[in-house]
DNA sequence: AAGCCGGGGGG
DNA sequence: CCCCCAGGCTT
């Protein structure tokens, strides 16, 4: 067994006990994983919980979104900082509806082609809704990796070429939506920014930091 | 490769 | 009061 399939058995092992739950948690709606990813961007996911709900009420689908009043829209995402997301979330769902026929595409290449959606949301779309052998990165997963194969690097580290690489090699698993739910928990748990809990760590034998 | 956006919660 | 937070876009 190969080191990165140790490490997905014992993530997935820890997240079956440890999981955190959100609204987002209960939806396969690739919509409504698009919305909230788009609402997670560099904002903890305590703070969207009630933006979330009130937004889907709201706007179930992508013809509800594109044909919406910016204004009103922004009114109910401006809690949320970050203000030009407002109009963020209907260039997104015109641009679907009007290339895509209003159905969210199933493919990075076509998912990245839609204003507003990167690397990071694509994969969360692409394995948390369609479970594909895909890859997500983000600045928690990104700062876990690094530091378990102490590969030093500094900076904007979600970018960087060979953290990616190695994600890649970590989601060769038919598991891929439940290890992107299990590695966002971990990270944010465990292998934290500051004050690691190295001790309750269950890779820590493996971990080179 | 680096700067920028932003309100809200925690230290 | 300061710092950080499930990124993506622009330069």
């Amino acid at each position: 067994m190969n080191k990165e399939q140790t490490i997905r058995r014992k993530i997935l092992l820890w997240y079956s006990q440890n999981k955190r739950d959100f609204p987002w948690r209960h939806t396969k709606n690739p919509y409504e994983i698009m919305i909230v990813e788009f609402m997670l961007h560099r904002t903890r996911a305590d703070q969207v919980v009630p933006v979330y709900r009130d937004f889907i009420k709201k706007y179930p689908d992508i013809d509800s979104l594109a044909s919406a009043d910016p204004v009103e829209v922004s009114k109910v995402t401006e809690n949320l900082g970050l203000h030009w997301r407002g109009k963020h979330f209907i260039n997104a769902a015109l641009f679907i509806r009007d290339n895509f026929r209003s159905k969210i595409p199933d493919s990075r290449d076509k998912l990245l082609t839609v204003p507003g959606i990167g690397d990071y949301v694509a994969g969360a779309i692409l394995t948390v809704v369609f479970n594909k052998k895909e890859w997500v990165v983000d600045s928690n997963i990104a700062r876990f990796l690094n530091r378990f194969y102490g590969l030093k690097l500094r900076g904007e580290i979600r970018r960087k070429r060979e953290l990616i690489k190695i994600t890649k090699r970590l989601y060769q698993t038919t598991r891929s939506e439940q290890l992107t739910f299990a590695l966002l928990d971990f990270s944010a748990m465990v292998c934290k920014p500051v004050k690691p809990v190295c001790c309750s760590c269950i890779v820590k034998t493996k971990c080179t930091y």
